[in-house]
DNA sequence: CATGAATGAGAGTTCATTCAT
DNA sequence: TATGAATGAACTCTCATTCAT
């Protein structure tokens, strides 16, 4: 059972493993990732991390998760310029900053993600996927005349999940075949075209 | 060095351990795949299976080509029926059929596609979407005319890596929020509407 | 990296485990001897071995080192009786010692003396004929003037190496053709006769 | 049970086997030496070798033996040279020819000398300093009048061991601190030493 | 007799998890 | 609560030996 943390000194710990956990996984990558390097890592015993958290994947879902929010505020902060620019551009803007975040710092996101598969808790990517799924939503509503598409499911669906999967799939490749630029703009005018199509064409 | 167990029998234990390997692996998923398993699974001694694999990589290894001169076969088979018909219908059909073989049976197949990342050879993945690449570049070929693309790599890589990795997300999803015929039609829509783009709008 | 784990639990269990590998090595010999048996001779877990141990190896080293060491206190021991006699007296007086040393209790060291070979780390052995050649080159250097030999390398590789060996050798036998007594009157005669031999006929 | 070889075709199969066991020998080292490495280096299946031995140790026996026949014919043919000549040529010519022995062609009785603590066939070494000590005591008949001692087997048994042993421990040093000349003279001035010693200082 | 595929005990080692302190 | 020594099932892989053909 996860420890509910309902006092300073857990949320503290938390913390504390949560970001070794990070700082093991950019390391020593997914494959090596174990509780007693992370307790190691945190400088607290491998008893104290099981108090607060269940078992090894307690640790990687909370990592996940950090990562999920900030890509979740990330996506917001750029929401608001994004739903003033064409599709094309606003795909290009996100892209840009996702594979910013992928590959700043100590690259323990990118680990996760090249590896999502093997992790459990696929409620992440579903979580994101949703998150990007309302924001496409809000978008495609704020551009009802020039983009008159009833949203339909299907469409949304694609969409997202083909731009985020490439997205893992380039990130995955250790000598990708194509640039950055070259993969976010081909992605964004895949994406224009398709959604410029389900307008018209259905219209 | 393994021994080269002659013609018959060897093939005969191959295929029992490849299959085996298989069942494991749909059962048990790729963490859980061990070399003691399959040997069990197959009702082999462990011996045995190091006589023909020289490791648990050659195992998965087999099994991962299995699976991908399958779908080679699968591809090629339609080969001549997609040359002939417009994009979106090609899409299609090759869709359909991938979406079947990864469903047939007992879903080994499924499980390797949904952890392809762990796998220490990637070359089956990479092989696969040079096929996919290499047929796309051919029916890009065939249709110089009425889609009159330069066939720029990036716009390849971001095709067959956006229905292939969409299919798989598909396929791992335990509720999908979209029935087999919608994602179909949508990936096909998408595709479509980019090719065209692609031909038009850069003519 | 093995766990440094603090003081004395450490030191007793390092010694538990180090004791139980000379048990080990004494019943069953070197070729037969392995991390399971010893856990087990120990009464202690396979992954508390490893938690001291980093490897097989490392078990084996520390028991030669633990022999390397109580020989070097042995000699150290008889040290500065040693220099006051003459070459023979001191060949029979350290030779009985060795003797007796290596005979006594359950003969653990007997059998690392006789298996010397496949020991990785022939260090042990390098450093005791080390610490012999230096005590050998000492009582030389405080024998001048009976025995002025300008302490040629080979002549002490020599001596040491053929008391030494002969020795092994000796212990290696199921039915000894010869008693200790007249093993050691003779090696002591032959390193006298030889040293002496070495002062006068150079002279 | 090790089978008795009646006819031709045995004694060519196990003159086959052995032949093989001494390749392996020399290439892997005795560590890497495996039943089913000799089959196959002898073009042999595994079954048959196991009709001409009882088990492996059966390969490393006759493998031994036959080191041991080619020692003793070494030895013979300088025995009548040897007969002639003062205790210190002789030991010289004797070692020369040994250490050339070990030496030649692919080193197989180099590993075998190497290791021979480990080969349970203590016989072997046995039988060696057996034939050894009859030479001398043959030897020091010869030279009654110059050296005039009783052949007490305490003085031959350390005389020929000290030599044989450090010749071992010679061969097993990957960087010997001294050149084989170095090595051979001192032996020889050792032995010399001593039994020149033991014939007056017995008198 | 010859074959060689099959065996399986046993080797070294790891790591998530527990529990006495 | 915190600790971290201890656990042991499970892992990959080897090799001497057997026995059905």
């Amino acid at each position: 059972m996860r420890k509910q943390p309902s006092q300073q000194r857990s949320q503290h710990m938390v913390g504390i493993l949560v970001e070794a956990s990070g700082r093991v996984v950019a390391r020593e990558g997914l494959a090596n990732f174990s509780t007693n390097k992370v307790a190691a890592e945190a400088g607290v015993s491998i008893g104290s991390l099981y108090q607060y958290f269940a078992d090894k994947n307690g640790l990687l879902d909370a990592l996940l998760n950090q990562m999920l929010n900030e890509l979740k505020t990330l996506i917001d902060a750029h929401l608001q310029k994004l739903l003033k620019t064409d599709i094309r551009s606003a795909v290009v803007v996100l892209l840009r900053a996702v594979l910013a975040f992928m590959q700043h710092g100590d690259q323990r996101y990118l680990q996760l993600a090249r590896h999502w598969q093997q992790l459990q808790t696929h409620h992440v990517v579903d979580e994101l996927e949703k998150h990007l799924l309302e924001t496409c939503r809000r978008y495609l509503l704020d551009h009802m005349q020039t983009l008159p598409i009833k949203a339909a499911y299907p469409v949304l669906f694609v969409s997202v999940n083909s731009v985020l999967m490439t997205l893992i799939r380039y990130l995955s490749l250790p000598n990708p075949p194509l640039s950055e630029e070259e993969l976010v703009d081909s992605l964004a005018d895949m994406l224009a075209a398709y959604l410029n199509w389900a307008a018209v064409g259905r219209a």
